[in-house]
DNA sequence: TTACAATAGTGTGCGACATACACTATAATA
DNA sequence: TATTATAGTGTATGTCGCACACTATTGTAA
């Protein structure tokens, strides 16, 4: 019963996927910069590495969901990242899909554990 | 705001991850065979395609999750899939671990829109 | 017999995430 | 001044699940 644990690890990992992105999403409609995001998505309990971060930042970037700019004022530079139009677009609809594949799924949970009709 | 409905479609594949080991998973308490479980999951709003389906199945048993055997008896040959022992207990914590993530997105999403409190 | 549906299988490619590492610049300290 | 710690950004690489496209087989209907 034990040496499931290995998998589940990978399996934990796999649920995970695509649910960073709405929860950076989710906290861009007010600028941050890469840092300031892993700390606060990881105090929410989404813990983030900053090499998985970055990535992902530059990803959405990329695919025109957030703007950047650097703010070269401060001690260090930062480069403060914002949700687009585009971006606010898509996170709309990725709440919606995501609320959607929540029902989808606990329906199925739900079911089992109980009776299930024989209907076909 | 068109152009980035392409990334849509990948952000929502992503978002489905591991999402479709849960939805197997799910059924399995029962034996099922793999075209049993495509047309299944499809009348409860979980598309899968056969070829995503199958070698998830081998997967997972490979990892221990499902015992199969192939039942001879029938028409065609078909191999039935039924959730191992381990498969349960991974399972439930697959669910606890999915629980625990929709809370967390929902609380994320949940404070976009509204004020945020500057506590720290 | 041919054609199609049912059923299972495999191989390849893509892409996100984790991990580890490198780099810069400021601040603190010896 | 030199060194170290640390905040902050960046990149290279590897892993692995999933989608997609393909093949193979068998049974049944035309």
């Amino acid at each position: 019963m034990s040496d499931a644990h290995e998998h589940i690890d990978k399996l934990m990992q796999e649920l995970r996927r695509g649910t960073i992105t709405i929860g950076v999403l989710s906290q861009l409609s007010e600028p941050q910069y890469g840092y300031s995001l892993v700390t606060m998505l990881g105090k929410k309990g989404v813990q983030v590495e900053p090499g998985t971060l970055y990535p992902l930042l530059r990803r959405l970037e990329k695919q025109g969901l957030l703007d950047s700019k650097w703010d070269t004022n401060e001690s260090r530079p930062r480069k403060y990242y914002l949700l687009s139009e585009t971006g606010k677009e898509v996170f709309n609809l990725l709440v919606a899909e995501w609320r959607s594949i929540v029902t989808s799924l606990e329906n199925l949970i739900e079911n089992e554990g109980g009776e299930k009709d024989g209907a076909d």
